[in-house]
DNA sequence: TGTACATCAGTGAACGCGCGTTCACTGATGTAC
DNA sequence: TGTACATCAGTGAACGCGCGTTCACTGATGTAC
């Protein structure tokens, strides 16, 4: 049955909120439709109705999630320490939406592709801007190589199997980043 | 028909070579069991006379081609410039197959995240060795740390569209850890 | 060494299943009067 | 403000397709004599 406009309008939000999650938690493939509408509290049938295709969603999904995560500044340090943890590790559903898809973004759309992006652009600027203290080349540098740095571990602290080597990298690479920017 | 043995030892050898490859460019969901059978030059059907599942295909192929690539010492900056090279981002199907598949492990079978988690242990272990000038505790920090930018920096470089954005992942990450290796 | 035949690697049609997508239908919304 | 009705968001059955997997069959291999 028909819902009112503000009624839809929130449908839309839960679907990529939903979307969000899932993607982030099993992967743009292992996520279904109908799984996706099912966690929104929705039946699969409306999915086109907010929608053109599931590469559609997962385009908007990314749009969605990365503006969201890109908000406001933030404290190196802190940051580093939250993003290298066993915590942030662990909770892939809620967790940094460019260490979770950036891997699987080559085989996805254009527009995807495009979302991933400018997410990743503003993130460096916004690392960048958090290290005041270097001069504007070494500052680029630093924000690009920490950056990697701290995705790329947290990449490899999920795919290991051994706690302590999943623990280890984590903690070598936030000693490792810490060490560098206070030179 | 029936082959003789050593034909069905290398018609084994070429279905884990072509779906290293496959998977590697492609992702394990995205590529088929005909795919790789064909690739191979052979018919599907007899797919489940060398493996048990694609889930077994997948562990040992990851077995296959990480043993591969963890064979012998190295320099450890000429390894990084070609690492981090537009070459290698470009080159996905023949490069390093952690950057290309250890993201996707997460979903896989124990079976598989074993066998990368074994790959990831010797890659450390293998940079560690070419880090004589450090001491043991620096140089395990070092290993770690400059193998997950690298790792990072090549699934940055590969999400991106935009070209310029993408060289300049690559290029500042290579010259931060050079800086650093240096210093 | 030569021959007969049991073995078994590879073939290709067929299966069942889950997926993305479509569509006829339902009934609440919201507008025209 | 109240009423009649056109609109359309959401429902759930159904579709077609590609996938992993199975299986009866083929014919070269390699062993027993």
């Amino acid at each position: 049955m028909k819902v009112s406009r503000e009624q839809m309008a929130e449908n839309r939000r839960r679907i990529l909120d939903a979307a969000s999650r899932l993607f982030r938690d099993k992967g743009f493939d292992a996520v279904s439709v109908a799984e996706v509408m099912k966690a929104a509290g929705l039946t699969h049938g409306g999915f086109y109705g907010h929608f053109n295709s599931k590469d559609d969603l997962i385009a908007q999904t990314l749009a969605h999630v990365l503006a969201a995560n890109s908000a406001g500044g933030l404290d190196i340090r802190a940051y580093a320490d939250a993003y290298l943890s066993p915590r942030h590790r662990d909770n892939a559903a809620g967790g940094c939406p460019i260490a979770g898809l950036a891997a699987a973004i080559r085989h996805q759309t254009p527009a995807a592709r495009s979302a991933m992006t400018e997410g990743l652009r503003s993130q460096i600027h916004r690392i960048d801007a958090a290290l005041p203290e270097l001069d504007p080349a070494d500052r680029r540098r630093a924000a690009i190589g920490s950056w990697a740095a701290m995705v790329g571990a947290v990449i490899l602290a999920r795919a290991v199997d051994d706690p302590a080597l999943s623990d280890e990298v984590l903690e070598q690479t936030r000693s490792w980043i810490d060490t560098i920017l206070a030179k």
